[in-house]
Parts: C-alpha cells; structure tokens; sequence
DNA sequence: GTGAAAGCGCTAACAG
DNA sequence: CTGTTAGCGCTTTCAC
C-alpha cells in the first residue's frame, strides 16, 4: 500500500507537497507539480492511511451501532427496519456503520467500549438497558451518543423513540369509541418464567409507556383500571399463553397488546379457545410491523414509524459530533391509528 | 481520554513500561510497579487508542460487509441472514463487522474503497457484480476477500455461495417424479423493464446456476429444454406479471420458480386466472424463506443455509486474514428439499 | 527491571 | 511556492 512518502520520493518533492494536493488544501502549488504528484497517486494507487489520519484528530466517518444481543435478530420485525433506516441516513451522509455486539448485553458494552471508543465518532445504542453503564461512561466523556428506543436513566443522554404514550392511549380510545368497556391490556417484559421465576418481572421500557397511555384514556373516561385485566408474556411461549388465557378468562371485550407479536399471539389463543375476532373479541396491537396486515384477520394497530426512527437517530448523532446539537433531546415520533378488521363495534 | 502518556506521568515510570503491563507482555515488570500501573489504568478508566495500534501494523478486528444497495433491505429476505449469520460469527470472534454501502453499487465500491480500505482487516462482498472492480483491486493488492453468493470474475476470490446447480436439479427431480414433464422455469434478472428495455436481460448469477440444474435433471431425463418454458421477471410487477401470464398460457404443469418470491408471485397469478395450485398446477421454489411454510399453499421449496452461509464467509475470511488459508476455495453449501403442500403428483 | 527513542502515516505550523 | 519537522498514541529494539 503506497504511503505519501512513496509518492514524494516518486515526485522529488516533500510528503507535505503531496499532503496539500491530495487533500486540495488551501496552500498554493503549482500546476506542474501538482499534475505531477495526481499522475504519481494515481499510478500508485494511493489511499490515504484512515488510521493515521484518525490519529490526528480527524473524524472517522464511523457511527457505531450498539446492540443488545446477537441472538436479537437482524430479521427482527424491530431491529431489522431501525438499522435499515439507519444505514439508509448514514449512506446519505456518507458515513459508515459499525455493527457492535455481544452475547449477553453486558459483553455488548465491554466490548464496545474496549475496542471501539477511539474508532468511532459517536454511538447508538438500541433499546440499551436503562441503567447502561456503557452510556453513564460515554455520556460523562462527552462521546456523541444517542439512544434509541429507550431513555436511559444517566441524564445528559438525548433519546428518540416513537410517542409511545400517545399511542397506548390512541389504541384505547379507538377501543373505547369502539363501546368497549372490559379492555385488557398485554405487556411484555424480560423473560421471568421458569429459569428466574420469583425474581420480579422487568417489563420493557416501551410497553410501559404504552400502559401509560392505556391507563391516561381510561382514567380520561372515567374508568380506573382493574389490575385483574393487565397480564405479562414473555419468550416462554407455554407460560405466555396460560397467561394470555388466564386474562381471557376474566372476560374483556377488547384487549391491547403492547405490540403486533403479543396481540398476533393472543388472536392465536383465542383461535385455539374458539373465541372470534373481531366478533367476540377486539384486538389492537402496536409497530404496525411489515406483515400485520398479513395477518388474519388483518391487525389493527399503532403504526410506528420505525425506519424513520433509525434515520432520525443518525440525524441527531452527526448533530452532536458536528457539534450543533442544542441540548439534550428525547425526540418522540408520531404514532398513528392504522385501522383493520381486528377490532369491532362491540 | 487517558494515554499511555498519561499513566507513566501518574506513575512515575515509562511509556514503556506502562505498555508491557497492560499488554502482559513477556517482559518481566517488578509487582509492585505493575500493581501501581494497573491501579492508574483502572482510575484513569485508559483504554488503548485503536487506531494508533492499527497504525503499528496491528490486526483491527473489523471485517468490512460490502452491500450493494442501500435500498436492497437488510429485512430483505436473503440478506437479513446472510448478515445475520455474519454478525454471528463474528461475534464469536470478537471482531465487528462495518456496513458499507451506498446508492449505486459503483458508489458503494468506490467508497468503500477510499475510506475503509485501510480500516477493515478484510471484506466480505455480498452478491457483488461478476465484473466488481474492488473485488479485483483488493484481490491483486492481497486484501483478505470472500464473495458471498456470487463468483466474481477474477481468478483468486474465494466465494461461498449454496450448491445452486444441485438445486435446481433437485427442484426438478423431484418435478419429475411427481410425473410432471411440461416443467416451465422463472429466472429472475435485472430490471430490464421500460426504462432500459432493449438491452439483454442481465440475469441473476444464481438463477442461472439453478437453470443449468434444471437442465441437468431433463437431460437426465432424456428431455430436452423448451425454451418457451422459461421466464424472466424482475422488480416491475405489472412487466412480471405478464410475463408470468405468457408462460402459463404455455400450459405447463409445474413451475420451478428460481427463488421462493418468483414462485410465490406465480402463485398469485394462477390464482386470478383460477388455475389452482397444486390440483392444477404444481409450483416449487427455492431458498425456504422464513414464511414460506406459511404461504397459502405451503411452499415445496429447495432449502439453502443462509444464515450458515453468512458464518461460513467470516470463517473463511478469518482464514485469510490469520494466513491460515489454503487455495483460493469456492465453498459450496448443502441444500435440501422441502416438501410442502405446493406440489402434487400429476 | 526499566527507560529512551525510533517510527507507523499523516497533517500543519514554521521556515525558508 | 515548497521543504522540514513535530507530534498524534502506541509498540518494541536497544541500551543501561
């Protein structure tokens, strides 16, 4: 790999002449010299060292893409568009991307963090834990750091993630409107079953906003919600679906999952339990992921928008490592009511 | 961020010194000065500049995934798993993978060979053109270089991709025993539709490995290929379709579609023209795609190891990069039939 | 056992 | 207009 010396000594001329040229700096050269040292990069095939380069203190062009699990796949109905949307903006802006992580989430963040905190110009973690040790550390050194999906607990970290309080309330209304009274609502959280049963359950970040919302149009109608008609699944499928049919038991009219894979997965129950949908019951999910329509009967759900989230990410990174970022932000998308034949008139 | 500098100054000894400590280098170093340098380490939280140790001539533990488009989604049913499978594999090697891509695949190689040829310690093309100048360029200079799914033209680029060829005469092996013999074939290409119609059809690299099968399983069935039997479709769907609607009026009684999406497609247009699939129609695919169990029918299809694929690549890419590698090798993975409810006996 | 110093490839301040 | 040189952070040879 040719280096600016080589094409120097191949030129008669010092590396800082060489230097000049190919980086089309402000200093003059001379026509003659200048052809001479394009012809020589050209010849050799020049490329210039990204590291040395870094090494000077200049950007790197690289984001980092933090993510919890290698077993989280790329095809995940989540991950998948986030990272499409993220790869999409930093082409546009012409920077690369670096996939980094681990198989546990704490491996995910040594490693990044050992390896990689000088290589790349800023970070996003996805859907990061909220007590990050990884993101504490980044944020305090003043590395360029976005999280997406999740506010991490370290003040001082800016946040995007869709508006999920809005739409948990958008699912409940569209419920209510609907005449539905005896509305359950699906969480989902880490994995409590078997291995760690008793330890208590760490719902996700999202779902809980979205309860949030479900429980702010209730209230907002009066109503104050029954405990009896909240459940929780989890990867276990056999425990998720005693839950899920614990819950219908209880006899909602109408139930909300936290996303478009619980609420598919109680459609599934009622199937096997005979219960019709929408006739018997309503079910509304949230993502609006690539197949709910696909689904039967095709979800109705809270669409939102998950490549613009990726995108919106890589936005405000590059603002930060350019320096023009405000203030903190926790930048919240737009959620919206994507209507379909899984819900009913009751 | 703390520097080698930093820890010696703190600690009143060398650079050096600090360097073999942290490194555990074989040189001897008195305990209680590596005590004290370690203690320094751990509260100046240092941690080793990536890039001026690249620039000593060291590995970089990143492997550079080169793909063509931007718009070719990571969601995308091939590589999605492809990446997936790399991810994986890396991972386990405790190396990062950087996306690379643009909006042409001329921008994508040209990019990222200015600015990441330096960087990754070696690359892995996905589906790269035949005729790819980086795949040419990285070759001839000795850069570490697997092409996945593809084999470019240059000699000296080991690739991986399944065993197409087997495939399609699997797909139509089992056709034939099925007691089909008007077997009509779907090949995929670039689009060739209006706008650069007139040019000849550019087709998939695989899709031509599987026809070449599929002629193999007729002749050894002492048949000859009919040409009338045989389509091209490609991203414009109306173009597709007719096309798709010119081959049944050929009156075939099975249909090998090139991948699962061109055989899915043609089921949907025997469905609008009421020819049903399999009483009147057998259609078999190929790759097995994550819902291609959940078709309506149940896709028959050749199985390829896409996820497998992708770990192979960093395996034999490591190979390279470690100098452990034999030949230029082209790796040729397993495929399988699968039989679902899209095929019937005739 | 430890330190001094060269040098990886590059940029930019300083001298001509 | 161009060359010399220091130094980014690190490893490693050589000398003590």
């Amino acid at each position: 790999m040719a280096t600016l010396k080589d094409i120097a000594q191949k030129c008669g001329v010092s590396t800082a002449t060489v230097s000049y040229v190919v980086n089309n700096s402000p200093r003059q050269v001379l026509p003659a010299t200048r052809e001479k040292v394009l012809k020589a990069v050209a010849e050799l095939g020049y490329q210039p060292n990204a590291y040395a380069r870094a090494l000077k203190g200049f950007r790197t062009q690289v984001i980092g893409v933090v993510f919890p699990h290698v077993t989280v796949p790329l095809t995940n109905v989540y991950f998948g568009p986030v990272l499409e949307g993220i790869v999409a903006q930093a082409t546009e802006r012409r920077m690369a991307t670096m996939l980094l992580t681990g198989f546990t989430w704490e491996e995910t963040e040594q490693g990044a963090e050992r390896e990689f905190s000088g290589i790349c110009d800023g970070f996003l973690l996805i859907a990061p834990r909220r007590d990050s040790q990884f993101a504490s550390d980044l944020a305090k050194s003043g590395v360029p750091l976005v999280s997406v999906g999740t506010q991490v607990a370290e003040p001082g970290v800016s946040s995007i993630d869709s508006d999920n309080r809005t739409g948990g309330r958008l699912a409940t209304e569209h419920l209510l409107a609907l005449g539905h009274r005896r509305i359950a609502m699906i969480l989902t959280g880490e994995d409590v079953s078997p291995s760690n049963s008793g330890k208590p359950v760490k719902h996700n970040w999202s779902a809980l906003e979205r309860q949030h919302g479900y429980w702010d149009a209730l209230r907002a109608w009066g109503m104050e919600p029954d405990p009896n008609l909240t459940a929780t699944i989890w990867h276990d499928p056999v425990a998720s679906r005693s839950s899920a049919r614990r819950l219908l038991n209880q006899r909602p009219t109408a139930v909300f999952g936290c996303n478009d894979g619980a609420a598919y997965r109680t459609v599934e129950v009622c199937r096997e339990s005979g219960i019709r949908v929408p006739e018997d019951l309503s079910v509304i999910g949230f993502d609006d992921i690539a197949n709910a329509a696909s689904f039967d009967p095709p979800l109705t759900t809270i669409r939102q928008p998950i490549f613009e989230i990726g995108a919106n990410a890589v936005e405000m990174l590059c603002a930060q490592i350019e320096g023009r970022a405000q203030e903190v932000e926790h930048r919240l998308m737009p959620v919206e009511l994507i209507q379909r034949r899984s819900t009913a008139h009751i």
